[in-house]
DNA sequence: AGATACTTGGGTAATTCGGGTT
DNA sequence: TCTGTCCGAATTACCCAAGTAT
């Protein structure tokens, strides 16, 4: 089993990787804007989700090999349907990772264990209530930046609204279109930090 | 991984741990800013508990798996229970940091994002078969290291025998015994952080 | 144009890293 | 395979001055 390895990034590195000079990195740190330590011999290292807390909570461009692939978690009770998708964004977009869940339980589970980025539910679940489920994600600390994509059996204005105001940042028809969600994935492959 | 079994640490497990070079840990050890002991064939040797204090001296992260703070979940849909639980936990077992959770898609979603080490389920909750959610740990990599204890209202052999099955270390009886469950947590390793 | 704050770059000393060899 | 030792290379901190934007 790999831990989740805490990875830790020098003020050279985090320059490079925003295109800034290292001494205006050194003076975010001092200035406590970046959260950082120093090792006994006096360099200092930022720890990567303190970086990208950073880049977000700035409006700055988070470059991807400091947040990984990106991670989509797909939320479906049809293993059909599941399997569809999965083949479909594979093809379009071979640089996700996608795992996908078939039941309330499991995809709950999944959400956290996962670290999905982006979760795409299906609004009608046995056992699970998709609008407050998007509440409950927004809501947590830890799960708050995870972008909500509903996914409904037939269009309707008032669950269409509810998810909205659950925090949901579309809300698609089935069959799902591969390239409508990659096209909003990627428009808010940036979002605001909550907290 | 370091298991949290050994005492003591080589310069290569330490420098993995805390994301360094082996040659800087060697020059930590020898300028005698990080306490350690030689093998008799000239191996250097690190206490646990000195490295841990070496990191919060320095105000370096220090690794979870270094000190072995355990983090557990109690699972119930009862608040009183849930504060009560709490509060004898917080007073037998100041070092055990504990989470609640009161309906099943709040649990699901915190074991993932809390991180927990344990987890106490209620073998009795709406929308939640627990005995599923056990084998569901079990089988997911991510969780399968979860130790879970069930908490039944009444003893029934059928029950403890299911939840045995699907992997529980145990299944206590309501109300919650905090001294029987720490007894559990301890046997099964998750202990106080060496001082 | 002035004032302030932010960003950038050079030069030296110290720290951290990594390879080759036992 | 792992660790120790040696040693040079790469990286970083620090100080200070200059450029840029508001």
């Amino acid at each position: 089993m790999i831990s989740a390895e805490p990875s830790y990034l020098t003020s050279h590195q985090i320059a490079d990787l925003i295109s800034v000079s290292p001494s205006t990195v050194l003076s975010w740190i001092d200035k406590r804007l970046l959260p950082a330590f120093r090792t006994p011999g006096g360099h200092r290292r930022v720890e990567r989700a303190a970086l990208v807390q950073f880049l977000r909570h700035h409006q700055m461009p988070v470059p991807r090999e400091l947040v990984g692939v990106a991670r989509l978690l797909i939320i479906d009770d049809e293993t059909v349907f599941l399997r569809t998708a999965r083949r479909q964004l594979k093809r379009a977009a071979p640089w996700l990772v996608v795992e996908t869940a078939e039941s309330a339980a499991d995809a709950l589970l999944k959400v956290g264990t996962f670290h999905a980025d982006a979760v795409v539910l299906d609004a009608m679940m046995p056992g699970m209530d998709g609008i407050e489920v998007c509440g409950l994600l927004r809501s947590g600390p830890e799960t708050a930046h995870i972008m909500v994509v509903a996914l409904t059996g037939y269009s309707s204005s008032e669950i269409e609204a509810g998810f909205k105001r659950a925090g949901a940042v579309a809300v698609l028809q089935k069959p799902l279109d591969p390239a409508a969600l990659l096209q909003i994935l990627s428009e808010r492959g940036l979002r605001k930090e909550a907290r």
